[in-house]
DNA sequence: TGGCATGATGCAAACGATCCCACTCTGCGG
DNA sequence: CCGCAGAGTGGGATCGTTTGCATCATGCCA
């Protein structure tokens, strides 16, 4: 190719139009004629400088479009406020940030953390590692944690603990753990969520979830303790172990179907597990709600417009972030914070009403 | 309340079981008999260090669980991997991040950075200060900016890209823009959408999306086109300026209605309107597809899902990650980067077929 | 007029890393 | 026996801030 000279593009050639010449406080310490102390207690509007000087210095950086570099001084500071928000991903399926009550809540917690002036760094790390969410500590890139999401490894967050990372759980709250947790009320959501369907009629109610995951097992658990409330015994081969996979729906009732097991109810652990059965229901000629009642977990924002709108437990998704990241804070502040349990709620729509 | 002494609790009688004494290259030069120097040449793995040094200190590292210090590094070198996502937030509606597609997209953002070992900052700004964004380059925060969402300012993009400051940009291209965009082909995207709709015998279609937007605003561009190659000529009434948020569909169908304007399809300007105006239309006794036939936009995880399954435009988000992070790298790179526009692609589902 | 608060400023040492430069030590060739 | 190359290491400046302490001019009182 010809070397055809092109004066506007050539970075060489044009006079440094918009080259970055990053400036600083020694700068306008020259400019202003005081010293980079002075202009550092100006910036920081210290009562130790005189008000004309810091009007001065205030005035020189502003229209030399200063700003402050946050590195420099946090290292000097040896403070941070940066809260790493971590989210588990599963190498095997490969399985990306997808859940929309997942995603929710991470936009629930950027509101929090921003609301109190703090910055978010978000991370994914390999659900198997889980050592190296203690990293983004360890290396001072964040001064807390919050984990979301499920985390199947109990004692490795224990570990953490231990070795006294500050940080906060979404999830179900278990016996003997030494870190802190927020969760819904995955009882009584369960709990909720069946009386309800028992309440509608529903005799023979099938139970979608992972009960690997503490948090769907203790829906199950409070899946169980209403019916045990109602005096009734719900047969186990009902309660259906489906990881949270949408396409997992379909052959598991199939399969029910195909064992002659009749159900008048679906009760899923998470509402994107609810739609999925309602179209394969629907795939099998039967209809929402007419034939079977379903009931979700969740509330994410497209439950009240699906069709049927679903209804289901609602977590409280502001609070939760909100919650998280004041009890990362009390815990900076070198509190001793306990697990909180947030109050969940059963919103009643069309799909479980005849 | 009594003082009750619980020794455990006591953060001051127990021998500071687990305080933290953040251990730095001093330390393991001490205790490896060498000079930081040496400490950081050997863990940065230098042919300079002997093999057997380099060993002893890797080896005294791990078992000190240490991990560098990246604020210092980074003030140190000048560097800086960390990118920052931002996304607008509307003061008014106060509506934070809340539309699927974005959270997706944001998802994937955080997969590709990861994968190229970069930090990313989520941050939140006033949709209307959008300076503020150039405020988390300016400290020294990130290296660079991806900006998500729906930005009005096309003005403020231009003073930033003039000022130096390096980032991309998701959604339309416009003319005369300095920065770069990626985005889908909106314009092909409505064409499809509009052409599948005429073609399965629709001649009253509806567009629902705010044309202020400018990805709306193609979209709706490609739907005139799309009537314009079949020789036809839509009511501009039907062309329906609602925004993004799923409540405002419902009056709008009704006004339609009011006005005795009849409409054989939907074409709504992403998932989530599309999803609402199936609703509605349910509530108005109509039925979708047999009366009216329905598109939307953006193929997010639910459409698929949702009842009867919903044909939409589809983004390539996986891929819309990618390409804005390689970009983003490029333009870091000094490259000369240009706008990129990602395939989009029809995908039909029940809700667009008699 | 000297002593001394008082207010405004500057100097220089941190913060925790990197890396240029100088230094020591060994081994080898002249 | 001396010089020197080269390998391995240490000293110390540096990145851009903050801040304790010293400095210095001023004004006031005795």
């Amino acid at each position: 190719m010809a070397r055809t000279p092109t004066p506007a593009a050539d970075p060489a050639t044009s006079a440094t139009p918009a080259r970055n010449v990053p400036v600083q406080m020694a700068d306008i310490a020259r400019l202003a004629g005081v010293s980079v102390s002075t202009v550092s207690r100006a910036l920081s509007e210290s009562a130790l400088v005189s008000p004309e000087t810091r009007a001065r210095v205030a005035e020189l950086a502003r229209s030399l479009n200063y700003s402050i570099n946050v590195g420099a001084q946090n290292l000097r500071l040896k403070q941070n406020n940066t809260v790493a928000v971590i989210v588990p991903y599963e190498p095997d399926t490969r399985q990306h940030l997808s859940d929309p009550f997942f995603l929710s809540l991470i936009g629930s917690l950027a509101d929090a953390l921003t609301e109190r002036g703090h910055d978010m760094l978000l991370t994914r790390v390999d659900a198997g590692r889980l050592d190296q969410a203690a990293q983004v500590f360890h290396t001072g890139r964040a001064m807390g944690i919050v984990l979301v999401g499920q985390w199947h490894h109990h004692d490795q967050l224990n570990e953490m603990a231990v070795r006294g990372v500050p940080f906060v759980v979404w999830g179900a709250q278990l016996p003997q753990q030494l870190y802190a947790t927020v969760g819904g009320d995955n009882l009584a959501g369960g709990r909720l969520a069946t009386a309800h369907l028992l309440a509608q009629g529903a005799r023979c109610i099938v139970f979608l979830g992972d009960p690997e995951l503490p948090e769907a097992a203790l829906r199950l658990q409070g899946y169980l303790q209403a019916h045990a409330d109602a005096g009734l015994k719900p047969d186990p081969r009902l309660q259906r172990p489906v990881p949270f996979v949408p396409a997992r729906v379909a052959p598991e009732l199939d399969d029910l179907r195909r064992q002659q097991l009749g159900f008048d109810a679906v009760f899923a652990a998470s509402d994107l597990l609810a739609m999925a059965a309602i179209s394969a229901l629907r795939q099998q000629g039967l209809s929402v709600p007419e034939d079977v009642l379903v009931v979700g977990y969740d509330d994410i924002a497209l439950a009240a417009h699906f069709i049927p709108p679903l209804s289901t437990v609602s977590q409280p998704i502001a609070e939760a972030g909100r919650v998280l990241v004041e009890m990362l804070l009390a815990q900076l502040a070198g509190e001793r914070v306990g697990s909180r349990l947030l109050d969940t709620e059963l919103v009643i729509r069309r799909s479980s009403q005849r």
